[in-house]
DNA sequence: GATTTTTTGTTAAACGTTTACTTTATAAGT
DNA sequence: ACTTATAAAGTAAACGTTTAACAAAAAATC
């Protein structure tokens, strides 16, 4: 026969007090003599009992858990954040619920739905939406959430980024001062935040030393591996003698084609690549990088959510990092 | 001014019904008729209403959510396994919350105490602990778990792992067939149902081919990069041309030793590792790998808990996957 | 046309906590 | 000794659902 779990009822009966005070002595929101709480403990510990959380959720109406809506937990970057995020959180005393989106408006929109209708106290954020307005209608007003990584356009509160804008400036000004003039790009995929600030660093760089923009120098790929090592052939026919490419998944496949036709990077061809954190095997190579502290903006973005749950009255606060520049391989 | 969220008696009272009405429209557990469905559908849509997620949780015990405790959630292995969970729960209606232990003992109590004191309906779970006897005081009897990955000794239950034995004594044996005789191994820490099997799978290859086994030539490792490279070290210095490395971490320390002496992994030494899926690589070079079909153990580890819940009386299946040996390359 | 069955809805009692309000006992002030 | 303040704990009303038990109306059966 398998017995019933214990509730407060029975705790407060073992004990000869209250319900009352067995709720008060587990959540110290009174004072409880030494004498009572000892027999309180003594009871619950006897009975093994450990509070219905449902019930508790319902009654108080929070839950201690933080959604974490991400477009690819599959993706190192994120699946970094989602690391860090939990950590931070569970020092907060709050459990992190995860939906994977996949870069899918629609299994956004349901994530949202299911976090904020009852299930997550709070949500952190990196969305596939490039509008604020096309997800606002499934954030009930005032629920505590903060955008990560990416800034839809029209948001107003809690976000932490990074900023990529003037690392890539730096990275392709100082090709240039280097003497490389036929600077390739392959573009990332997307008018994200975080992705255009990286096409506004390239520009600006060129433009700034007075380079004008070639189209032929300029590749749209679309994210994958593939799409990187297709534009690099192409850059390479153009006659690059440096790359910049917005996309670590896409930086492998370029590297792949730089690799097979025996380029060597550093030598032949320079390459400013975004750090990733998937492929350690790079540090060897002459590869340059932009870093982004995904680590700290998880971190930040966990505090973030934990201050504006506690404190809803507090001011939006928009953080922002910087992105570092490695000149010296990874 | 910021309206309260409706509940279910606002509903009802628009829709002219009771609230067991809405309720039953909105769960389909009574025929409800195709009029008055009609009116509290309506009801609903313009009163934006949607239940109280706690509160049905507390009526029903059910949460719709389960637990996912594993080891080392930057791991990339547990990380695609997080990534294959989300995604089949989601298929079924369940959302996923995550506890990362860091191979933590307390963590990992403390993640089992929070969700089985009413968080989630089941857990999934990447057990530090070796044995079963550990763990089972913070589990209730009675509540779904499946084990994933590893398998605490004395567990009876749900499990579903991954059989490396057999893939790692044919790449041994393979090895031997080609005449390798001085066949070193770095070995894992832990005796995790896990890493033991690797080690039989080596033992027993040398065994059948009658080669008595060179104590010299297995090091212990310790799980991390540097342990790897240290080894290797060891191992090349005693004279091995092959090597079985019990561990992806540690194969990228002991390759980044065999580059810097200048060893070609197949021409100068054969080197076998568990394949990774971080590091894409690999896959130029001559590394033979063994795989563990992750994605496959994730999805059916998330089904059978998901049976499990819903079908409490069934008996406990430990499913078993077989490692794959790959000869040429990843 | 009376009885039974089916269809469609309603009523009200849980579920296990938290917490505002009340009570009792003891100490302090006059 | 009487009131007043303080300390410590108890009472009972929520919280928003689900669902068993019940009721009324409509349809079917005799």
């Amino acid at each position: 026969m398998q017995r019933m779990k214990a509730k407060i009822t029975d705790v407060a009966k073992m004990a000869g007090v209250s319900i009352a005070t067995v709720s008060h002595v587990m959540n110290g929101t009174r004072y409880v003599s030494e004498n009572t709480r000892k027999k309180v403990e003594k009871a619950i510990k006897a009975l093994d009992y450990s509070p219905n959380i449902s019930a508790r959720s319902f009654k108080t109406g929070r839950r201690n858990l933080i959604g974490y809506v991400a477009p690819d937990i599959g993706n190192r970057f994120f699946a970094l954040i989602l690391e860090e995020i939990e950590d931070t959180l569970s020092l907060h005393g709050y459990n992190l619920v995860v939906v994977n989106t996949r870069e899918d408006y629609d299994r956004e929109i349901a994530g949202l739905k299911l976090l904020t209708s009852g299930i997550a106290d709070g949500i952190i954020i990196a969305s596939t939406f490039q509008n604020y307005a096309e997800m606002q209608p499934y954030l009930p007003a005032g629920f505590p959430v903060v955008q990560i990584d990416r800034l839809p356009a029209g948001y107003v509160g809690d976000s932490v980024r990074v900023s990529t804008f003037a690392a890539v400036k730096a990275a392709v000004s100082d090709l240039i001062a280097e003497g490389y003039t036929r600077i390739g790009y392959i573009a990332s995929i997307g008018r994200l935040s975080s992705t255009v600030e990286r096409d506004r660093g390239y520009r600006q760089a060129l433009e700034e030393a007075g380079i004008p923009l070639d189209p032929d120098l300029i590749m749209q790929g679309d994210a994958r591996s593939r799409s990187g090592y297709d534009c690099m052939k192409k850059l390479v026919d153009a006659g690059v003698n440096a790359v910049f490419i917005s996309n670590s998944v896409m930086a492998s496949g370029a590297m792949s084609y730089l690799d097979n036709c025996g380029m060597q990077i550093g030598r032949d061809i320079q390459v400013v690549s975004m750090r990733d954190y998937e492929w350690h095997r790079f540090q060897k190579e002459a590869v340059r990088t932009i870093e982004q502290p995904a680590k700290e903006m998880a971190r930040l973005a966990a505090q973030q959510v934990v201050e504006r749950i506690e404190n809803p009255q507090l001011p939006g606060r928009e953080t922002i990092l910087r992105a570092t520049y490695h000149k010296d391989g990874m």
